[in-house]
DNA sequence: CCCATACATTGATGCTGGTCAATATTCAGG
DNA sequence: CCTGAATATTGACCAGCATCAATGTATGGG
């Protein structure tokens, strides 16, 4: 939760055009840089695709973990990255847990892309 | 290039409701993720930061190596990551390497986002 | 209570990826 | 040509991550 600027000195006589805008600093890419890292990797892009193309709007775990030939322990690991990135919701009724896509968390992370 | 459908049985019975949808194929999704997986570093994000704020629309290594306490060929290997996965554009002139926004590029992943 | 089911957590393992030192390549100048 | 400067490539090292087996934690049914 630190968006501390962090700007750099910019401290090079000349070369080709000096770079005088502010661009990102070092933690607001490392912050940036962890839903990215969520996205990463193609199990986590196909549950982000099974959860938003399932009708009701939410998926469980047995579900997602049928279509996925991983082993159930791997897929809660997945949806944990998922949760903690901001991008899907975990709702337990139950025995079973329930994950559903947060609303405009896509569209914010494509945001970030344009406000880079 | 394989864009194979690669769809899944869906050979469950009953637990909560039947995920009929497609969603995304196993292939398509690791193509997806090469994208994700070029923005996932932060020293990446800044260095297409830093490309997009130049003014001139293009930096050479010699000044982005300055800016980022990272060694020379770690920049350019980075660099490479990055043209490789369509974000830079790469032109050599004389000895100095200019990179530049490939035009739309990041539009495009952001639309990756809404069509998953 | 006891057991089965659905899911999460832990620990271990193997692989991918970021970084640097050293070297190679390419180009401009003298 | 020869030298120096800018960049790319190679090889090696270490951290992080994806995966699985085993176990733990609820929850519901009998």
């Amino acid at each position: 939760m630190n968006a501390l600027p962090t700007l750099e000195p910019s401290t090079e006589e000349a070369c080709c055009t000096p770079a005088g805008q502010p661009a990102l600093g070092a933690d607001e890419a490392k912050q940036k840089s962890l839903v990215f890292k969520a996205l990463a990797d193609p199990n986590r892009l196909r549950l982000l695709s099974m959860v938003k193309a399932e009708s009701s709007g939410e998926s469980c775990v047995c579900d997602l973990t049928a279509s996925l030939d991983l082993g159930q322990p791997t897929v809660s690991h997945h949806l944990k990255i998922l949760v903690d990135s901001g991008l899907l919701h975990r709702e337990k009724r139950g025995t079973w847990a329930y994950y559903s896509l947060v609303p405009g968390a896509l569209d914010d992370v494509a945001g970030l892309l344009t406000t880079l």
